[in-house]
RNA sequence: GGGCAUAUAACUCAAUUGGUAGAGUGCUUCCCUUACAAGGAAGAGGCUGGAGGUUCGAGUCCUUCUAUGCCCA
């Protein structure tokens, strides 16, 4: 079988997902061991509007790698994908869409006519992300795929606020909001972002205080806004305005009169002191109103237009024009004493950046101070889902719930879950599982339904279990009792607030659970210029591009290769090494396959490995797979690509083909097998990582096939990813052989630099002569034609002294074994004396840091035994190499 | 304003419970040796941001300063 000179990504993306899939390798059914253990994940549902982002390539990453692992380990898996219905964003797609091909609004078309719109744009397009995550070869159960509208979810949604609003923990209620004036609906606390404005300003309005010719002035970013204001306050510390308190101030454009009151909120020291209160307007001056009695004065409508409570010369006015109107008025009228430049915070949509609105709106809540508490009982025991990396996210999730506030729930659009509550003509309002049942406690009243729906996050915060096939309180679906809780949720940082904690609440409140053991929080994929990605910015890397660029495979080791949990930078470097590693992966199975004539995959052929380089290697390969799956059990993705890489190119490339080439490509069947079998197994411990290339070449290989699947997987389709996953055998993690091993790639590659330094051509063979004792010497014999070979030595003397010209190059090994490499005719002396005096210099430095511990006294009666023998030990290597490259130095000055 | 994190080779990042710093890329020199030039071989390169402290010993622990980033208000 022959290989092409190199691996082409594209070509075996291409037909092993479809096996993978149409085969339903990835559905736990696949597992036939009824008493295997499971293993589950639900993916964070990316937005059907989406499209898939690094951040997205990265979490899906990590999330397959321990699940393909977890299969192969035999546990019964599921990774369960799906979609959210991402109420606002997809509602604007289609309602731009609507727009731009019919020049219609939602509202010409109605809501019934506008959601099947919407569903019919999802059909259309909703899929795209979804295929885009088969590309990037999850083993995803697809045949579980879900979407938070479909029935089973939405039957969900409807029984979880049914139970709250029956147990009082949902309530309808006015109260200052966060208003979209664009997407014109409520958004929670954590849908608003802060957005610094450098440019900002200032704005100093004097306002007449009653039956004086006196003025008062407020310093305010919001000018507009005064309109509403319905009193001034002061902090009740302050000299100044002390006597103004209880008084009376003529509110200009308005004719309104309103109080001076008195209240600690207020900072003296910011601006003038004096503070314009605007109760619907200002979340803190809402609270202040409350706390006074004040009155609230809505001066917006819902699209941040001014209204008629603003004035006649202002209703209809967008918010801006209204401030800009309302300056020139106030400057017309000799009030406006000053504007300042001051950088302001602005709120904005985290969708649409508009600035958001703050204003007083009736909206339904919930109540979270109960199901926080059940969160935060969990804080002290086992039950509190173990974070990774431990610090800071614990903290920063603890922290946020004891200040837990109420949450928003509705939203003012018409894609998402509609609230199942109803209204009669009285008001009166009707909380059920549907309209029949509505009608039903309502006597039979004609109602009309909420025209409110709920937060998307609403059904988002009930992934874990909604998806499980949970449909309502008490449901346990064989789903629920297989997989809940999931064993890890893996998502990024920004969503710890938005959808972790609420998580763990509704799961303890609903079905008395936590959702998941282990919350996995990966570090953000910055853009090379170690800035956040931003479309803006346009530095942004697209993951697609990557795969087409390089490989899905090598994107993925880049992703978990990165993943220590901090933040990294994207480097297409990066990628591009580890693209190479697959195509090293790829070489290295060619030439295996190209030499394997009479050789099959045998596990029983590196069960009991004989010579020095066969035990080195099947020790390699067991300590690898051990550290491999220590590390991904504490989620050290990085370590274990780490681990992987250097095992296979450094281990097996560099050195176990290359000093086993001569019996392989001489056709040493036994040896063949053996260097298939370590592939083959490599091959398997890479396979999580790089689920493409393994199958590719795995199934290339001779002897691969059912048998190495797992007992659980016996008679189903032949794949790796349903081969047993290696742990590792402690039984053939052999020191001897490695220590042995380090010997002879000492060797090695001391008898090169001297090549090198000597400018020795590479087709000249030099002659090796080497004085070795015991077991270094036997060791060194046993591999004596690989040395000749990668040493390109013509002959190899051993003997227990080295017995050469003076002219010679030199070297000790680390045990103070030494080499000589006679050069009669080619040394250059300078040269060697050069190099010689060169790596004296390196021990001698490295002797003395030694020597000053060993002449602490402290430090040898404080320090552990196992330290200070250490150094000793060191010492005494160094005193023996030193002995013996002093004295080559000295014959070689002598004989110049 | 409060909290958290980060600062290590030219660049991007590692470093188990404190034991004397590694990788990839880049760089220098040599080599198209029949798996691989997306390769092979040999190298150079770091008083671990500054200052203090604890310790026999600090990249790692403590204090403080500086810079950057994130979260919360």
């Amino acid at each position: 079988m022959e290989l092409s000179k190199q691996y082409d990504p594209a070509e075996a993306e291409k037909k092993h997902y479809e096996y993978w899939e149409s085969n339903g390798l990835f559905s736990p059914e696949i597992n036939g061991d009824e008493n295997a253990p499971k293993y589950s994940i639900v993916i964070p549902p990316p937005n059907v509007t989406g499209s898939l982002h690094m951040g997205h390539a990265l979490q899906h990453t990590l999330m397959d790698v321990l699940t393909r692992r977890k299969r192969m380990l035999g546990f019964r898996t599921l990774f369960l994908p799906g979609i959210d219905h991402a109420g606002i964003s997809t509602q604007k797609m289609v309602t731009d869409k609507l727009w731009k091909e019919e020049r219609k609004t939602p509202q010409d078309i109605g809501r019934e006519e506008f959601t099947k719109r919407v569903w019919e744009w999802k059909e259309k397009y909703g899929g795209t992300i979804l295929q885009q995550m088969r590309r990037e070869g999850i083993s995803v159960d697809w045949t579980r795929e879900r979407f938070t509208m479909e029935d089973s979810l939405s039957n969900a949604v409807t029984s979880v606020f049914v139970a709250l609003y029956e147990e009082g923990a949902i309530y309808r209620g006015a109260r200052i909001v966060n208003w979209c004036p664009n997407d014109k609906t409520v958004l929670s606390d954590l849908e608003v972002q802060d957005q610094p404005k450098k440019d900002g300003k200032l704005y100093y309005l004097k306002y007449p205080v009653k039956g004086t010719s006196k003025f008062l002035t407020v310093a305010t970013t919001r000018p507009e806004t005064m309109l509403g204001d319905t009193a001034v306050a002061v902090n009740p510390e302050d000299d100044r305005f002390r006597d103004l308190v209880g008084a009376t101030v003529k509110l200009p454009l308005t004719g309104r009169e309103i109080p001076v009151i008195a209240d600690e909120y207020v900072d003296a020291e910011f601006g003038t002191g004096a503070v314009k209160i605007t109760p619907a307007h200002d979340p803190n001056d809402y609270e202040l109103g409350l706390r006074h009695s004040l009155p609230q004065l809505n001066v917006m409508n819902d699209d941040a237009t001014m209204n008629a409570e603003a004035g006649a010369e202002f209703e209809g006015l967008d918010r801006f024009k209204a401030r800009k109107l309302v300056v020139e008025k106030f400057e017309e009228l000799g009030l406006l004493e000053k504007i300042d430049e001051y950088e302001i915070i602005l709120p904005v949509c985290e969708r649409c950046k508009t600035v958001i609105e703050t204003l007083i709106s009736e909206q339904w809540w919930v109540r979270m101070a109960g199901m926080r508490d059940l969160a935060l009982n969990l804080k002290n025991s086992d039950d509190l889902p173990k974070f990774t990396p431990h610090n800071p996210h614990t903290k920063v999730y603890t922290d946020w719930l004891e200040n837990l506030r109420d949450w928003t729930i509705s939203r003012q659009l018409w894609w998402g879950h509609q609230i199942p509550a109803w209204y009669d003509d009285e008001g009166n309002v009707y909380v059920a599982n549907s309209s029949e049942e509505a009608s039903e406690k309502a006597g039979g009243k004609e109602l009309v339904q909420e025209e409110d729906v709920l937060d998307t996050w609403f059904s988002s915060w009930i992934w874990s279990f909604s998806t499980l096939g949970w449909q309502k309180p008490g449901d346990l679906t064989e789903d629920m009792a297989a997989f809940h809780p999931t064993d890890v949720l893996i998502t990024a940082r920004d969503i710890i607030f938005l959808w972790v904690s609420r998580m763990v609440m509704s799961s303890l409140n609903f079905v008395d659970e936590r959702p998941f053991d282990d919350v996995y929080i990966t570090g953000t994929v910055l853009a090379s210029d170690g800035q956040r990605m931003s479309k803006t910015k346009g530095n942004g890397v697209d993951p697609l591009d990557v795969f087409d660029k390089y490989g899905v495979d090598a994107t993925r080791m880049t992703l978990a290769g990165s993943s220590t949990g901090m933040d990294f930078a994207w480097r297409d470097e990066k990628v591009e090494s580890f693209r190479n590693f697959a195509n090293k992966i790829w070489n290295a199975t060619r030439f295996c396959l190209m030499n394997s004539e009479g050789a099959a995959v045998d596990v029983a052929s590196i069960a009991n490995p004989d010579s020095i380089a066969d035990r080195w290697i099947v020790s390699r390969l067991n300590r690898t797979a051990k550290r491999v799956n220590e590390a991904l059990e504490k989620y050290a993705f990085h370590e274990s690509v780490q681990l992987l890489y250097h095992f296979f190119w450094d281990d097996f490339c560099d050195w176990y083909i290359e000093l086993s080439k001569d019996e392989i490509t001489g056709g040493d069947a036994e040896a063949r097998t053996r260097i298939l079998t370590v592939l083959e197994q490599s091959l398997r411990l890479l396979h999580p990582f790089m689920p493409y290339l393994t199958e590719e070449l795995w199934q290339k290989l001779p002897g691969t096939g059912e048998s190495l699947h797992g007992p659980a997987y016996s008679g189903k389709p032949v794949s790796i990813s349903l081969a047993t996953f290696p742990i590792g055998e402690e039984a053939l993690i052999d020191d001897i052989a490695e220590s042995e091993m380090a010997l002879v790639i000492d060797l090695i590659t001391k008898v090169r630099n001297i090549r090198s330094e000597m400018q020795i051509k590479p087709s000249d063979r030099i002659p090796l002569h080497i004085a070795a004792e015991g077991a270094t010497r036997s060791a060194l014999e046993s591999n004596e034609a690989q040395i000749a070979k990668l040493a390109r030595a013509s002959e190899i003397v051993f003997g227990s002294e080295l017995n050469v010209p003076r002219a010679s190059a030199k070297a000790v090994l680390s045990d103070g074994s030494e080499i000589a490499v006679p050069l009669e005719g080619l040394i250059d002396f300078e040269k060697e004396l050069e190099r010689l005096s060169g790596q004296i210099g390196k021990l001698e430095a490295e002797e003395q840091k030694l020597r000053a511990q060993l002449d602490n006294k402290n430090f040898v009666e404080r320090a552990p035994e196992e330290k200070v023998s250490a150094v000793r030990d060191r010492v005494g290597e160094i005193d023996v190499q030193l002995a013996a490259l002093r004295e080559n130095f000295a014959a070689l000055d002598q004989t110049k």
